[in-house]
DNA sequence: ACCTGAACACCGTTCAAGT
DNA sequence: ACCTGAACACCGTTCAAGT
C-alpha cells in the first residue's frame, strides 16, 4: 500500500559486485572497518542485508574483494605492475612501496583486514611478482630475491605496524609529573623523551613522524640489500 | 530441585582475575583465538558468561591482559627485563627478540592480538624500555634508538607477519600443471618456485623456514643498525 | 563479595519466497 | 535474475536479583 516514491522515483542502479565492493571500501574510509557490517553496507545501499549475499559469497569474500580494490588502486598509483626496464633496482622498489603506502595512507583499515586474509589474493600476488622481478633482472639470486621479500614483509604494502605507542602519551597535561612517575619504571623511554621534549618542546608530534621512520627502516632494509648484492 | 552433585562434590575453587586470563590463554592456544569467547570461555571455567565480568570489565580488557601474561613468559624465559651490564648489544638484543619468538611460537594467536591493541600494556612498555636500554647503554643516541625501535617494528617481539603466503601452494598434486599456467602472470614467482623444486624437490616446505628468514631479516636490520653506530 | 537469569541490541547466515 | 522477510545461532553487555 500507499506509494513507493522515494523522492524523485528513482529508477534505482541494480546492485552488482562492483558497487558493493565500492561501498564498503566508501564506508570502511568514512566510518571505520568496524561499520563494514552486511546489514550497515546494505543501509548505506539502500537495501536489504541478504541482497548482497547475491553478489559476494560471504563477509569473508566481501573483505577479500575489499582488498583487491586496495591493490587496484597501488596498480593503477603505479601506472601498471610491469617490470620496468632498465632502471635501478633500489629505486624502483623505493618508489613502488612509498606508491602502496600512500595508498594504505588513504585506506586506514587496510593494514589490518590484509593481516586476517588467509590467502593472498591474485591481484597481490601480481604485485609480489613484479617486486621479485625487480630484483631478478637487477641480478638478485631468487634466493636472495626470496629472502628480501621476508625481510621487507608489510613493509612491501607499505606499512608497518606500529606496536610503539605508548599509552596515551597524547595528553600533555601532565606530561612532566608523569614522565617523573615513570622515571625508574622505564628510564631509557622517559629519558628518550625528555631529549625529545628538549630538542623541540611542542611537538611531540612532529617528532614521531611515520613517514621519516618507515623510510628509515625502508632504506636500512634496501641498503642491507645492496650490500649483500656487491659481496657476490 | 534435585541435587547439586557434579561428580565429587568439588568445593568449587573460585575464579579470579588470573584465572579468568590462564583459561583464556589455554583456550585460545587449544582451539584459536576465535573460540575465546565470553561465553565459551566461562564454560570452560564451569561458570556462567556474567560471571566473568566480575574479573574483567569487558572483552578489551580481556584480551589486554591475555597479552601482559605473554610479556609475563617473555620476561620469565629472558631471566627479568633488567639491562645486563657489558654485553654486546646485538647479540643481547638478538637473544631477547628470539626469545620472544619461541614464546610467540607458542602461542600463535598473539601477534593477531596484539597488533589490535591500541595502547601498549605497561609489561610491553617495561620490555621496550630494556631493549632500548641496551641499545642506549652500548652508545646509541635515543635518536638512533628511536628509528632502530621502529625499523624493528613488530620484530622487536619476535614476530613478522606473513603476507608472502601464495594461495594454496600446500597441494603438490597439480603442481607442475599449475605452475605451468601461472607462468605468464606471474613469472619471477613461478621461476623462483621451480628453482626451489629444482633443489629440493620434496619439500617446499623446508625452504620457507620461517625462522631462517626471520632471523635474516632481524640480521640484516641489527647490521644496518651497527653499520650507522660506527658511523659516528 | 561473588555469581546468575533474563533480556537487549547487535552480528553473519540460511532458506523459502516474492517479483 | 535479482531482491526480500522471517528465522536461527551466535555475539558482547546491562541490570536487577540471588546467595
Amino acid at each position: 500500500m500507499a506509494t513507493k516514491t522515494k523522492s524523485t522515483a528513482q529508477p534505482r542502479i541494480p546492485l552488482s559486485r562492483d558497487r558493493v565492493l565500492g561501498a564498503a571500501v566508501k564506508l570502511a574510509d568514512d566510518a571505520g572497518i568496524e561499520s563494514v557490517t552486511m546489514r550497515k553496507l546494505a543501509g548505506e545501499l539502500g537495501v536489504e542485508a541478504m541482497s548482497l549475499y547475491y553478489h559476494v559469497a560471504n563477509k569473508e569474500e566481501l573483505l577479500d574483494g575489499m582488498v583487491d580494490a586496495i591493490v587496484g588502486e597501488i596498480e593503477e598509483d603505479c601506472g601498471g605492475f610491469a617490470v620496468p626496464e632498465g632502471v635501478n633496482w633500489k629505486e624502483a622498489l623505493r618508489k613502488r612501496i612509498l606508491t602502496a603506502r600512500a595508498v594504505m595512507l588513504r585506506h586506514r583499515w587496510a593494514p589490518g583486514v590484509l593481516e586476517t586474509r588467509t590467502n593472498m589474493s591474485a591481484s597481490m600476488v601480481r604485485y609480489f611478482d613484479t617486486l621479485l622481478g625487480i630484483m631478478v633482472e637487477a641480478g638478485f639470486s631468487y634466493g636472495l630475491g626470496h629472502n628480501a621479500m621476508h625481510a621487507l614483509g608489510s613493509r612491501a604494502l607499505g606499512f608497518n605496524q606500529e606496536l610503539f605507542v605508548p599509552a596515551d602519551q597524547g595528553q600533555e597535561d601532565q606530561n612532566d609529573e608523569m614522565l617523573a612517575q615513570m622515571a625508574d619504571q622505564l628510564p631509557y623511554i622517559v629519558g628518550m623523551m625528555q631529549e625529545i621534549a628538549h630538542d623541540d618542546p611542542d611537538s611531540m608530534l612532529g617528532w614521531c613522524d611515520d613517514q621519516t621512520e618507515f623510510e628509515f627502516g625502508l632504506d636500512l632494509i634496501l641498503d642491507g640489500l645492496d650490500r649483500l648484492m656487491n659481496k657476490n
